[in-house]
DNA sequence: TGTACATCAGTGAACGCGCGTTCACTGATGTAC
DNA sequence: TGTACATCAGTGAACGCGCGTTCACTGATGTAC
């Protein structure tokens, strides 16, 4: 085979950053290996140590890298709502309760099985922990500038943070129980809790 | 060494599920060798296969004792409190807030890890959802026995499904971001929010 | 521009490690007479 | 009650497997003249 050419070795290390990216969210880190990874690109697991120096150092810009794009995504569904008549929260719940691939998993879902082990290093950790928070501000953003419906008032510090830790924890609860019925029970109770009122459900 | 008593034999059976239970809610499962559960215990690793045929087999054992146990706790919680000023509702979710040490992780938590893996039996998912379920449905039940504060009405089924998303949402968050003062902010909003009501945070 | 050489992206076998599980074995316990 | 034998809880080495990582090697790419 020999040395590929500079552009050809940019290429595929993006490509493995790409496909790192869907199997860690489709699988949980832990639950992929280097050789997945690198098969999945078309190349032979020695050769990723010529564009990482290990798994950790992978998964921190996976990390980085896919915590940004939903910061990216929450914050344009947040901007492309401010003057929609129902506030740019709702859509931001609609579209995280969406069923979407498993290479779509919310990265605060996806990433924590790995992150909560002992072994993983600080930085790891600390990387999750920041991200997470960056896209509590970006939720808390777009549920300050929703415009409240009818007469009520806008939303208190208190029932943002409460919605906040009920659409992760509904994500999270979707992860793991099969019941369907339960699962969107709580998805349209936090759903209609962002309007703080039911919605209507026709279609 | 040979050959130990029926009695002793049920004992260090009954030893491996406690140490089981304890190293399991600490580490989560994947985290957890047999050979780590019968140190623990003071047996060597092969002794396993005289209690149970695999290690799925113990995890079910384990999942079964462990949620039971919570239940029976939450329950009681909910029991307890039937006359109470306040619902009993508030002194569960205080409970599942104490800091509590490792081994004493809510199963909800601590087992999801294992149970989303693809490779994971049918069995044991099925009962980490029905468990997991039957602990909502205690949950609900401090809720709606909960007398409201003031005025307020009592609970809605929507407001008792977002407060446990939450409350399970922020054990979750808990677990993997190491922001002391933003878990704490969330777990006193889920708390009030419990209360329809802000409490007075004096000692 | 053409040639000679150095570089280095990618290969594929190997290493060391930890895991779940198996197995021949030991010897105290349980049982049959 | 005492003896002879069968049982089987626990041992510890071994197996097979997958993993992250290393390494000698290949040969096309990049570079110096």
């Amino acid at each position: 085979m020999g040395r590929s050419s500079r552009q050809q070795a940019e290429q595929n290390r993006a490509d493995i950053l790409k496909s790192a990216s869907r199997l860690f969210r489709e699988r949980g880190v832990d639950n992929v290996s280097i050789a997945d990874v690198m098969t999945a690109v078309g190349l032979t697991a020695g050769g990723f140590y010529r564009h990482f120096t290990s798994k950790e150092a992978l998964v921190n810009e996976v990390l980085s890298s896919v915590f940004a794009q939903s910061s990216e995504r929450w914050k344009q569904t947040c901007e492309s709502n401010r003057q929609a008549e129902h506030g740019g929260l709702q859509v931001l719940v609609q579209q995280y309760f969406r069923k979407k691939q498993a290479g779509q998993t919310c990265p605060i879902l996806a990433f924590a099985p790995h992150v909560s082990h002992e072994a993983t290093g600080a930085e790891t950790v600390g990387l999750y922990g920041s991200h997470t928070e960056q896209l509590y501000r970006h939720f808390r953003a777009a549920a300050l500038q929703s415009t409240p419906p009818d007469g009520k008032a806008a939303m208190s510090e208190q029932e943002i943070l409460v919605l906040f830790a009920a659409m992760v924890g509904t994500g999270f609860l979707a992860q793991s129980v099969n019941d369907q019925a339960w699962i969107e029970s709580l998805k349209s109770a936090v759903l209609e809790a962002t309007g703080h009122t039911p919605l209507d459900l026709s279609p």
